[in-house]
DNA sequence: AATGAATGAGAGTTCATTCAT
DNA sequence: TATGAATGAACTCTCATTCAT
């Protein structure tokens, strides 16, 4: 998994950032582990093999670590959704890209986004960054792939914001069939389906027809 | 609401199983009120009107009760969504009718069921049940709909269990969306566009040719 | 030392005034056996012989416990002091009264009020109540005793509230002196020495010729 | 305000006490800027621009630093006022001048002292020196005075000690109530108060005649 | 059956002090 | 001499759970 901190040319800030690196892996590997309940700063401290009290040079209190631990995990998803959303390519193409990196993002580290996004206390830490940040953000994207759709006459006229929030989630609904079954398809299978779904299901009547026509 | 407890067919119990509704309403109450933060076995007894030692009369422990509610809340959901799958109406019909309902029963309550729902610690309570148990069963409502249009030709062929899988997060996705929204549309509206994205998503090319025809 | 605490007819509630009494009783000795630094609630519990949580049972933090210990220990002396200045004797007496009925209620238990009234922490603590509560009480009731002389013509015209401060700093300077001194003079003599100062220091030119010429 | 530190005639120690210096003065912006509360070692280490641990090499604790601060500070007092009592002028011209300074001197840095002297911590950490060092110099000062005054004839028997503590509190509750108004009174009016008061309450009967026949 | 006072482990946080560099 | 990261004990407060009545 890349966790990226803004590090500065300051070899400094490199080691303190290695630090946080070890502190926020530590969190990660507690939260698989032994659940989120577990998490607490002392477990965290020990997990280090530090002191409780050192924890908090770094972080100035359990929320801002947890924030962290969940913005670094998450943000290269949402960036690389962005530049899948913002290529050239045609509508279609772009909710294929878009269901094939989600699903190959957590594929990589299964466990860890399942607590990271779906443990309640997560979900509270950040509930404000997350419902009008990254969520919403990933919704946006692909609600712009959907309204370019429609604009360009290949998407029928539907609510392009609902459309893509059920198309997020069935890609998180995927994620977790995923996640229950022992060997998954692979990850372009999955995205293929879910993009062609969503594709027919958008298709305007005189694409349907092209298509048909195929 | 129906809720039913485990009552064997003692008639004391029947006095049991309203004190435990008693306490149950009480949790949802405070739930819905104050939040999932501020349900303490404390408040909830405070909230019934009786000492927290009675609460731990009827319920081993915390844990145990807020599973009953979860349970109380969502098992009726399941059994509504079983009678249309069961019915005798078209794939296509059954979709729609199962979004519908969906719909139009979170829209009922909805504060309660994003706590039940969406507050980690219910899901942390009941993670186990729910994913081997109801979730499983409103995904195999679905694909069994799903698989029924596939043998009947008006389908693709699909991984049905993991299409039923996204439209449900698909309908999450919606309930989620009507949250945050003031005033969302008519149910029937969202139900309607999630089962024809579906729909159409999953319509075999005959039945594509026979739809643009119309 | 006598404290009281508004205990209702109620019989609970009685009982409940005992367990806060113990606490309270706790705290003092624990404050005069190891100095404030030492009152931790662990400690305080501990010395009661109860589980620290118990002790929150009945005092919502810290804060509470302490300004109630403050309460209890300074209240009556404000309420003495009231009754001495409402009464209808002439100025001098009331003055001279004050100080004895002040030197007393300290003598009774000297270390006690040294910490209550200049262990910082005790200050922070109260010291909203304090600075607009009971000092400001205790300077205003020599105050009026004060302009009671004035406008009698027995006292000169001074500023009676600067004065008051003077006096009622004066009998704290006494009760500190007599916390040094192994055997202190009878109350008596010091209050007696503390009035005659101040009302041959306000008499006016009158009376003090009317004095003199005694 | 002049802040002298025991300095050996040794030269490289007056290094050390230049860095001593910058500490205090640093602990004494802080507690006026945010507070006792907020002086913490970090901070005033931070302050001066330099590490923690560097002040631990310059004060063996935190107890050591703020008994120099307060020493630091109050010791000027304590010499001016010794200045007053050494003059051979009479003494009630003494008493006055006493007055006159210990509110001047006080009225120069209303805040800092306002913590230095009432701030619960300041009292705990330098109790033993205070009592049985500045402030019992200062209450022997002004004694001195008043038995001065008695053995010349001007004053009436009274227990020296005793009456010089009340009028050394007498200033102090001059000083408090100087620092909760606004615009208090020039102090040479408030010094002539506190004089007139304890010169006329300590009168002999032979004085009073000569004063109410004046 | 019902009570509710008592428990006590454990949470997050602070900060004076130390010590290897 | 100076650093400042690391420490860890101590603090206040919470709350699920127990048990004598």
């Amino acid at each position: 998994m890349t966790r990226r901190i803004a590090v500065a040319a300051e070899s400094p800030n490199l080691w303190e950032s290695h630090k946080r690196q070890s502190i926020q892996d530590a969190v990660i590997r507690l939260m698989c582990r032994e659940g989120l309940q577990n998490v607490t700063m002392e477990r965290v401290a020990q997990e280090v093999g530090i002191a409780k009290g050192t924890v908090y040079l770094h972080y100035r209190d359990k929320q801002q670590l947890l924030e962290e631990v969940k913005d670094a995990a998450l943000d290269p998803l949402v960036e690389r959704i962005a530049e899948v959303v913002s290529a050239s390519s045609a509508p279609e193409r772009k909710l294929l890209a878009y269901a094939l990196r989600y699903l190959t993002y957590f594929d990589d580290s299964r466990d860890l986004f399942r607590i990271l996004l779906y443990e309640r206390q997560m979900t509270r830490t950040t509930s404000k960054r997350y419902q009008t940040g990254r969520y919403r953000k990933l919704v946006e994207f692909a609600a712009a792939a959907i309204r370019e759709g429609i604009r360009g006459g290949e998407f029928r006229h539907v609510d392009a914001h609902l459309v893509a929030a059920m198309f997020v989630d069935s890609i998180v609904a995927i994620v977790n069939q995923r996640l229950l079954i022992d060997k998954p398809a692979p990850v372009e299978d999955d995205a293929g389906l879910i993009a062609e779904i969503f594709i027919r299901g958008l298709a305007a009547e005189s694409t349907q027809r092209r298509r048909s026509a195929k």
